[in-house]
DNA sequence: GCTAATATATACTGATTTTATCTATAAGCA
DNA sequence: TGCTTATAGATAAAATCAGTATATATTAGC
C-alpha cells in the first residue's frame, strides 16, 4: 500500500504553485530544480493537472504554468483521482467491475468501508490546508534560528 | 495505492479459518479451493501469520491450521504489519529513515497524518467484526432466497 | 527564423508481485 | 520400516508496473 511517486511528486508541484505569487508564470524547470524532480518526469505529472482544470498554462518562451482554481477548492481526493492510477484500494471496488464473489465474499464489506473512510480523508483536505500546515512549520523553524 | 493480493489472500485465509470449527484442522489445499487461490501461494503467505503467533499448524498426514489466538484479539492492522510489504505510504514515513527535507518538505505533515488515519482505522477492526459482518450479509441472502 | 517553452509518444530499465517448481522434513498409519 | 499426506523452505519464472530517458512536434516571444 504506497503512494506512486507521480502522486507525492504531483502534490508538491501544486502546493509549490498554489504557494507562488498569484500572477506569475512558473516553469517545469523552476519547481523540478526548487523540488528536486526530474523534469521530464513532472511535465507527465503537470498535464493531466491541466487537463483536470486546476492549472492552466502560457506557452512557448516566457511561458508556465499558474493555478487556474484557488487551493481551496481543491480536495486532495481530487489530486489522487488525476494522479494516482489505482485509486481504489482493490479492483472489485471499482465501478461496473465484476466479480462473482462479490456477494459471498468475506472480505468485501471491509474493503469497501476501508475505502470509504480514506476518501472521506482525502475528500475533507484541501491544497490550502496543506500550504497553511506548511507556512506554519516554517514561522516555528524560523523561530528556532 | 493498491492493497497486494498478498494481504488480500491473506484476510481470506484468516476469515475462513476462523469462521470454521475451532477444533479442528483446516488444511491449505482446502482453503485454497474453497477461496479460488493458488494453493503453492498460499502456502507462503500463512508461514508468516503462523510466525506471528495467529495461528498453529500440526505437520504431517492429517494435520493442518487452527487458529491460535482469538479472532477478536487480531486486529486488521496486525494483519497488514504481517503481510503487506510497505506498511508506509511512502518511504519517509519508515523510522529512522533518512530524508533530507523532512523538516522543510511541504508535504510530510500531510502523509505523516494520512498515514495516521488509516492505522488507526485498521486497528479499530478485528478479524471478528468482519466475521460478524460476513455472517449477517449471509442471513440477509438467505432472506431474500 | 531563432530560441524557449510545453505536447506527445514511445522505449528502456529495474523492481516488485504473483505464480510455479523442486526438494526437504514431519507425522500418521499399515 | 516404508508409504502417504501434510507443511517448510528456497528459488526460479512470468507478469506487471513505476520511473526515467529519448526523440520529435508544436506554440509563442522576440
Amino acid at each position: 500500500m504506497k503512494i506512486s511517486t507521480r502522486t507525492r511528486y504531483g502534490l508538491r508541484l501544486l502546493i509549490y504553485l498554489a504557494g507562488s505569487e498569484a500572477d506569475r508564470l512558473v516553469q517545469v524547470k523552476e519547481i523540478a530544480k526548487h523540488e528536486n524532480i526530474p523534469a521530464k518526469y513532472l511535465e507527465q505529472i503537470i498535464r493531466p493537472l491541466k487537463k483536470a482544470g486546476m492549472l492552466k498554462v502560457v506557452r512557448g518562451a516566457k511561458g508556465g504554468y499558474f493555478m487556474e482554481r484557488a487551493p481551496e477548492s481543491i480536495s486532495v481526493k481530487e489530486v489522487f483521482d488525476v494522479l494516482e492510477n489505482s485509486t481504489h484500494l482493490i479492483d472489485c471496488l471499482k465501478d461496473g467491475n465484476f466479480c462473482e464473489g462479490k456477494e459471498s465474499c468475506s472480505t468485501f464489506d471491509f474493503w469497501d468501508n476501508f475505502n470509504k473512510v480514506i476518501n472521506d480523508y482525502l475528500e475533507g483536505v484541501t491544497l490550502a490546508d496543506i500550504l497553511k500546515m506548511q507556512r506554519e512549520k516554517c514561522k516555528k523553524l524560523m523561530f528556532y534560528i
